[in-house]
DNA sequence: TATTGTTATACTCTATAACTATA
DNA sequence: TATAGTTATAGAGTATAACAATA
């Protein structure tokens, strides 16, 4: 667990707690998820809060996901030729497009989110109800520190 | 915060808010510390493990940070033409090879060590000291859920 | 002028296989 | 044969500047 190495005076500084904490997380959800359905986090995340979501922008999923804009780009580019979402003009504000899933898009997002539920379920075998409440609120409270 | 979209489906899942947590503890790390002084996230890890502990071998800070020993061998060339750490092969078996500080290594170090509790204290100012535990107990929990 | 989104680019990060050298 | 560390490489992530289209 500690690897043999002292960490304290890592463990005193949230960033790193985070970042050892993102280990396992990311690798169950390469296991899960990324290696079967050919997904990145990211990806998902998008797939999620587009199905949650009519009529995202461009805009507002870079902002709402940190990602800066050139990059979420390349990243829709890809879901599009997967023909996972599919891009279309505002009528009323032609710089705008809105983001939505194609019925491909929707299964498989689908099938993510099951899969998604057992995930944390393996993450969070060892936490009462009331102990992952806790973290998520003390996390969000982190993430609300942000700025823009 | 919610920057208009509804995320309540991502905020259910651990791996989203512990991304969402590392949106500003890495900027404000960036800020900070990355362009002040020219390091990154994995480097001043290195620097701080390096510091604590003597005889750090490749491997084991391969292990503990969870970066491949690969890519550790690129980033420990960069500290090492730097001047900031010394790597020198271990006289019981030489192929392992311990990792240490050199004087303008641990002058660095000690100067991102401050600007640390700096932006601890930044980062959880909304925290009471019984919440800050709390996280951080929780998060390591999460990470002692790693396999090897 | 300001905003939305794209193109281009450069740099960093991550993962894997193949290698050297020691044991 | 197994382990520590390196080289090489490909793919993905991240940041920035410059641009086109629209408002």
């Amino acid at each position: 667990m500690s690897h043999g190495l002292d960490q304290s005076e890592m463990l005193r500084l949230l960033g790193y707690n985070i970042a050892q904490a993102a280990i396992p997380a990311y690798r169950l959800f390469e296991t899960l998820i990324g290696l079967p359905l050919g997904l990145r986090q990211v990806e998902f995340s998008i797939l999620t809060l587009v199905d949650t979501n009519d009529k995202v922008t461009h805009k507002r999923l870079s902002t709402a996901l940190g990602v800066a804009a050139p990059n979420l780009t390349i990243v829709l580019d890809r879901l599009e030729q997967r023909q996972l979402v599919k891009r279309t003009r505002s009528p009323h504000d032609a710089r705008m497009q809105y983001i939505q899933l194609t019925p491909k898009g929707r299964a498989l997002h689908a099938k993510a989110k099951q899969i998604a539920d057992t995930m944390e379920s393996d993450l969070l075998s060892h936490f009462s109800a009331g102990e992952r409440a806790m973290l998520f609120e003390l996390l969000q409270k982190v993430a609300a520190q942000r700025r823009p």
